[in-house]
DNA sequence: TAGGCCATCTGGTCCT
DNA sequence: AGGACCAGATGGCCTA
């Protein structure tokens, strides 16, 4: 009875978090089932590997002699496998964590139709980059270029749900993230799905959006500049962060460009930037929330289907 | 069923 | 030695 109690309570424990178990079914199934790896599996199969080494025929191999696997070391082996295992899983969901709060920042989020890691990465470096358009060129949000800027590389699905966002105003566009933009977000008042033509980018044919989950975020650069607001306002698990940040970003960009004045991806990916007129670049200074002392980040380029074309429609 | 996306495991490398 | 990080491999889930 007692085991029947204990089972019951342990099937309402699991069921009450699917993720929770998803995630320990993968790991205990990849733990428990794999248990050893290879090399141990190996190990076991042939615990007088060596000896077999040594006796046969082969040739000696060079090289420090592996050391017999005896079952102590095997175990611990397995544990430190295991725990590294547990490790590898706790960093990729800090990793995840920190991917969710950029979803969460970014011009459009929506709770239904989530971002895939590659094109969050994608938008979001779009979105800095058109951010740093409008700084530089004084321009509206409202303009299709900003559209296009930040629609530049996504996949149909992503620059669907963009094109949605800024077709229902820069008004609705920008409000607040934590109101609630439901009547804003609905497309019956529009009476139109969004079915924007990201620029030449062959995207999956996903279809066309409803703009319903829509969530939509204006464009504060105050949380950027300061962490505490940051996990404030985003009411985010992680702890706002606390090290050294930064050097001071140039907001003049990230990307070499060569003398026709398109980005020169071959090049190293040092902050840099297509704007250079703006004068903001290296500004160590005054007032500045931002700190030396830290490697700059580089953004990887590839991340772009296209990345040789990123400026073409800034030059146009 | 194919393709995209994702979580996880794993072994290698670097660093402390 | 052990932890962090990384990239490749693998298998599951979902959608068109």
């Amino acid at each position: 009875m007692s085991e029947i109690v204990s089972v019951h309570g342990w099937m309402e424990e699991a069921l009450s978090s699917q993720d929770e178990m998803e995630r320990n079914q993968r790991q205990s199934a990849y733990d428990i089932i794999s248990g050893l790896s290879h090399e141990e599996r190996c190990s076991i199969d042939g615990e007088d590997d060596d000896e077999e080494e040594e006796d046969g025929e082969k040739p000696k191999k060079r090289g420090p002699k592996k050391k017999k696997m005896t079952k102590a070391r095997l175990e611990r082996f397995r544990v430190r496998r295991v725990k590294a295992n547990a490790r590898e899983r706790t960093r990729m969901h800090g990793l995840n964590d920190a991917l969710e709060n950029l979803r969460r920042v970014m011009p459009c989020y929506s709770k239904t139709q989530k971002l895939s890691k590659i094109e969050t990465l994608r938008l979001a470096r779009n979105y800095i980059w058109a951010l740093s358009d409008i700084l530089e060129q004084g321009q509206s949000t409202e303009g299709k270029g900003f559209l296009e800027m930040l629609c530049k590389g996504l996949s149909q699905p992503t620059s669907n749900l963009v094109a949605g966002c800024m077709q229902l105003g820069p008004q609705a566009m920008f409000l607040d993230k934590h109101e609630e933009k439901s009547h804003l977000c609905d497309s019956s008042l529009t009476g139109h799905t969004y079915n924007y033509q990201s620029p030449g980018l062959p995207s999956p044919p996903y279809g066309n959006i409803d703009v319903h989950h829509l969530h939509l975020k204006p464009p504060s650069f105050k949380p950027v500049m300061d962490p505490s607001v940051v996990s404030h306002t985003l009411n985010c698990t992680t702890p706002p962060y606390e090290g050294a940040l930064t050097p001071p970003l140039s907001i003049s960009g990230n990307f070499s460009l060569k003398q026709d004045g398109s980005p020169d991806m071959d090049k190293s990916y040092a902050f840099r930037s297509p704007y250079p007129a703006l004068g903001l670049s290296g500004s160590h200074g005054h007032g500045s929330h931002f700190q030396t002392g830290v490697p700059r980040y580089e953004l990887p380029i590839e991340m772009a289907y296209e990345p040789y074309q990123h400026h073409a429609i800034f030059t146009e």
